[in-house]
DNA sequence: ACCTACCTGGCC
DNA sequence: GGCCAGGTAGGT
């Protein structure tokens, strides 16, 4: 999502904000939220765990989390809005960025990096998985000190970043690695596995233009193909794709867990 | 470290 | 009607 709104959105400049729900538009209020918006440049779009940060030419950052249901849109005005839209913005090329959100888990804030950062506007986050200091030692470190289940552990934002349900549970099945162990226990070659399977895991994700499993859509309302390739999520009693056998499916860490009793260890 | 609440919609 | 769903956030 984040290199395709860096396509659409870098250069553009928002013309008229309207925006309604303060539970989805968090910071400032929606009022403010719409004056400040307007008239901004975007000057790119990153991204820090499941966070989407638009760097704007106001020194304010956009930033949005899509929760469970959100969707981030640029489409043409003229194309009939989704029932939940909370937030739209019209752009200088004559298109709309939309933010809808069934379940209002997402939410929308603009700011300073340093203000957001520091007044617990968000959450302390963990070390990028796809990023370069993701080695062997700063996974060990992020897993140190957790006498957890390695699931519940990995699903902490603030140890590694980004990873959800999903990537969990297929990172744990290509590592062989059950997400039930205790996170502080496992070995060193365990550790490496699962390290490497993460990334592989994620970096397959987003070739695949993320998982419509159920909702996603990218941001020209497009379904992924990722679902077609997931191993073990929403698969719990069907054969494990590398032994047949049946996948169990548990609850850890609150979530609904799937994996392979032969295969994960 | 764990549990519940927050929401709507889809499925049974 | 009840249960479940990609994720937090807050209380204990």
């Amino acid at each position: 999502m984040v290199r395709d709104l860096r396509t659409e959105l870098t250069g553009r400049r928002f013309e008229k904000v309207t925006a309604e729900h303060p539970k989805i538009v968090r910071f400032p209020l929606p009022a403010v939220f719409c004056r400040s918006l307007t008239g901004r440049t975007v000057t790119g779009v990153e991204r820090r765990g499941k966070f989407i940060i638009c760097r704007l030419d106001s020194d304010d950052d956009l930033v949005t989390h899509l929760g469970m249901t959100g969707h981030l849109l640029v489409t043409q005005p003229t194309v009939p809005e989704a029932p939940h839209t909370h937030v739209r913005a019209l752009l200088d090329d004559g298109r709309e960025l939309r933010y809808d959100d069934a379940r209002r888990f997402g939410r929308m804030l603009l700011g300073p990096r340093e203000i957001l950062e520091s007044a617990h506007v968000l959450p302390r986050l963990g070390i990028e998985p796809l990023g370069e200091h993701f080695t062997p030692e700063a996974f060990a470190t992020a897993l140190k000190g957790t006498t957890r289940q390695l699931k519940a552990a990995l699903l902490d934002q603030s140890r590694v970043a980004g990873l959800g349900n999903i990537y969990i549970d297929e990172a744990c099945h290509l590592a062989g690695i059950r997400p039930t162990r205790r996170a502080h226990r496992l070995r060193r070659n365990e550790r490496a596995a699962l390290r490497d399977a993460i990334v592989a895991i994620l970096t397959t994700a987003v070739d695949n233009r993320g998982s419509s499993v159920d909702t996603y859509r990218d941001v020209w309302n497009a379904q992924g193909k990722n679902q077609e390739v997931l191993r073990v999520y929403g698969r719990g009693g069907e054969p494990c794709l590398r032994c047949g056998r049946a996948l169990k499916q548990t609850v850890v860490g609150g979530r609904t867990t799937v994996f392979c009793q032969e295969c994960q260890r």
